[in-house]
RNA sequence: CGGGGUAUAGCGCAGCCUGGUAGCGCGGAAGUUUUGGGUACUUCAGGUCGCAGGUUCGAAUCCUGCUGCCCCGACCA
């Protein structure tokens, strides 16, 4: 073949013929949930069991993109990466006191000496544990960790595909600071971190007031999306949404107390916490909004509850010891995908934002076989992939229509679609799938189109 | 964890009431045809009917137990 003689040779792997993508043409009884059915339609994932799912290629991919996104942000904001692992010594949770308060939900397991284990459904514990085995000064603070790891809850009763499964991708930080100011200071930064991740994936996501639990205080939000099919009612003040997102060159040691202030004094809650007088005192009739939404973040406060009890102290310019005020910062990996998707589609399938798509472009040559079809295609799939695009290139010998009603359907944001009777006029067309407008264009306007 | 369903081919379903050689559509393979929004036709492959017992000459079908999965509720990222 011709791109096989270039210096380009396609990737096999993104060409469909050789890919593996099953989609499925009818809906599988067992989902409900739109995302769920659109996942399982689109080949993204497969069901294991009730809440645990095998990540096909194309799912995997926007997992990946998923993940990145957040890992950038993180970085951005002066977290670091570290990975712990999925199963953890009971032990460590007998210390926290938290191995006999977590109930059900936690999977435990005995290893073939009997020692008590368990899969995580969370880290603070072995973060401190971890923290504490390194850290003796206030000079080494503030620091922040992440990871992002799958954990397992083992929830009573799991649904929505991805959106609550039992075991599930999460990114969760956590913020050591010698005082509350300090603390303070780590929750603002990934306050304004969760804004620009979740901004980066087109997605306006609003930080709400939320419990706080024991420790009390203002220092814990829950970032939802708003979503028709969102797990619980939300109220909100309109003007919210069109905030502006804090740039990419935000200054993470400047005072973010502004960029806080203007997102938390408009009113935003939701149904659990929501106080409708003050939501009336608050906000002007015409801007009330109430809507449904899907919680994709939290970023939470919790003190000394987790460092005192398993001595997790530095000593302070002072001299004296004292236990370190955490906070954590969770973001759910794996349901954010869902969540996309509900965010993002129509009745045709998915649509993707730029940021998260497994291919940003789709080609779709209608006459495999055609020596001028399969020219033209290879040309542009050749260019775009040269210029660092991801591209997926149907080549598989296939009526027009099911060609089009799959890429509609995986929701890649750009089609270009390539046969006999374009090519005819020298032209091929340029869809994009958020609007469904269609271009006729030469070849090489196509590929300007998208390489700079 | 309470309530309700359901389990038959990769997916969607019929058959079960009234026991007697397991079917349909989609998808898959081969072919003819077709070719710009899921073309039409022909042929083929594919299922120990969730599992284990029981009743019966004979069980997908009737009975008992178990398990998986789904929905509603409570719970939750």
């Amino acid at each position: 073949m011709a791109a096989a003689a270039g210096s380009f040779p396609p990737s096999p792997f993104m060409r469909l013929s050789r890919y593996f993508l099953p989609i499925l043409r009818e809906t599988p009884k067992e989902a409900e949930i739109l995302s769920h059915r659109l996942m399982l339609r689109a080949g993204m994932i497969r069901q294991e069991a009730a809440g645990i799912y095998a990540w096909l290629p194309l799912g995997f991919r926007v997992l990946q993109k998923v993940t990145q996104i957040v890992r950038e942000e993180m970085d951005r904001a002066g977290a670091i990466e570290l990975l712990m692992p999925t199963l953890q010594l009971a032990d460590l949770w007998r210390e926290s006191g938290r191995y006999d308060a977590y109930g059900p939900e936690m999977l435990r397991i005995k290893d073939r000496h009997e020692r008590d284990l368990l899969y995580g459904p969370t880290n603070e514990d072995m973060i401190t544990e971890i923290f504490r085995a390194y850290v003796r000064s206030y000079k080494e603070l503030p620091k922040n960790l992440y990871h992002i790891q799958w954990k397992f809850r083992d929830e009573q009763r799991p649904r929505f595909g991805v959106m609550r499964g039992r075991e599930f991708l999460m990114k969760d930080a956590y913020s050591f600071d010698l005082d509350e100011a300090g603390a303070r200071r780590s929750y603002q930064r990934m306050f304004v971190a969760y804004l620009r991740i979740f901004a980066r994936m087109g997605l306006k996501a609003i930080p709400m007031r939320a419990e706080t639990g024991p420790i009390g205080g203002e220092l814990s939000h829950e970032f939802i999306i708003l979503a028709e099919t969102g797990e619980s009612g939300v109220y909100c003040n309109a003007d919210i949404l069109d905030l502006p997102i804090p740039a990419e060159d935000v200054d993470y040691d400047a005072d973010l107390e502004p960029v806080i202030k203007a997102w938390t004094s408009l009113y935003a809650a939701t149904d659990d916490v929501h106080d409708q007088a003050r939501f009336e005192r608050e906000t002007a009739p015409e801007k009330r909004l109430r809507k449904r939404g899907i919680e994709v973040g939290q970023v939470f406060y919790f003190g000394d509850k987790y460092s005192r009890p398993m001595h997790a102290v530095v000593a302070g310019p002072d001299g004296v010891e004292r236990p370190i005020l955490g906070g954590s910062y969770g973001v759910g990996v794996s349901r954010l995908v869902g969540a996309l998707i509900e965010a993002g589609h129509d009745e045709a399938g998915i649509i993707w934002p730029e940021s998260v798509a497994p291919f940003l472009i789709g080609i779709a040559n209608l006459k495999v076989g055609d020596p001028e079809s399969d020219a033209a295609s290879l040309k542009i799939y050749d260019a775009l992939k040269k210029a660092g695009i991801d591209v997926l290139y149907d080549d598989t010998d296939e009526r027009p229509g099911g060609k089009f009603a799959r890429l509609d359907l995986i929701g890649l944001p750009y089609q270009i679609i390539v046969g006999p009777k374009g090519l005819a006029e020298g032209k091929v067309e340029v869809k994009t799938r958020a609007s469904g407008a269609r271009d006729l264009i030469t070849l090489d306007d196509a590929i300007a189109r998208f390489v700079a």
